[in-house]
DNA sequence: GCACCCATGCCGGTATACAA
DNA sequence: TTGTATACCGGCATGGGTGC
């Protein structure tokens, strides 16, 4: 598939309506993302056919239902880098809108990694105390192995074709957070700590009277006013 | 500027598959 | 059997490109 073409898929308010909503990593159905974007199921079908044609969606039926997410980090990261170009451009629409977008700042998943002023915290204070470094490009230093360790990731494990670690452009805050296998196994963690939990069906999070204590013990984070 | 053609997106109607 | 979710088809609206 060609660059225009896959910018042709993008190119579109339902398709990339889908894409931003299936951005919170989870499985969505067909008929979620249609009252979602505000179409019809059909016109809903039809699209999410492209994009899975696309290679940008996957999709899993189970019985009546169509489960779809995002193909991958992949295509993950080429929605959230192109979506740093159009940070919302034309402004929340009503006080709901804003509150959300508000949240999403604070704290959000970025398909699978802590993302909003929470994750570029969370970077910057990874670099800060020497738990990664970005001298031979990004990795995790020894220190950091056994500050994953201790939260009960263990790196060594998620080797596999994704890279452990890389750096994902917030397109709120324009600075990096942390992506990669590394990022997503401390997102999963901080959601199975209950560090943070999901506000409604979106990507926005809570940073939890825990997470506060948590982030500021691991990483020296004051998120008092987060 | 205007008319025409074509591609695309969308919807309504209908059929099909599946769960309760 | 019924209700729900999804897929398919035909038709309409819209916008861009092209030729006059």
């Amino acid at each position: 598939m060609s660059l225009a073409e896959i910018a042709g898929l993008l190119a579109d308010r339902t398709r990339a309506a889908f894409c931003l909503a299936l951005f919170d990593g989870r499985a969505w159905t067909a008929g979620e993302l249609a009252r979602h974007a505000g179409v019809s199921a059909s016109t809903a079908s039809e699209q999410l056919s492209r994009l899975i044609a696309g290679g940008l969606l996957t999709e899993e039926r189970q019985g009546r239902h169509r489960y779809v997410r995002l193909s991958g980090p992949a295509a993950a990261q080429l929605i959230e880098n192109l979506a740093s170009f159009a940070p919302d451009a034309a402004g929340p629409a009503n006080l709901r809108e804003s509150t959300r977008l508000g949240a999403e700042a604070r704290a959000r998943t970025c398909y699978d990694h802590l993302a909003g002023q929470l994750g570029v915290s969370v970077a910057t204070a990874a670099l800060d105390r020497g738990l990664v470094t970005e001298e031979a490009g990004l990795a995790v230093t020894e220190p950091g192995r056994r500050w994953f360790a201790d939260l009960g990731i263990d790196l060594s494990a998620l080797r596999g074709s994704r890279p452990l670690l890389r750096t994902c452009l917030d397109w709120t805050e324009r600075r990096n957070h942390l992506a990669g296998a590394a990022g997503a196994a401390l997102c999963a963690r901080a959601l199975d700590r209950r560090w943070v939990e999901r506000i409604g069906s979106g990507r926005a999070l809570r940073i939890t009277p825990e997470g506060r204590t948590a982030f500021r013990d691991l990483l020296g984070l004051d998120l008092t006013a987060a």
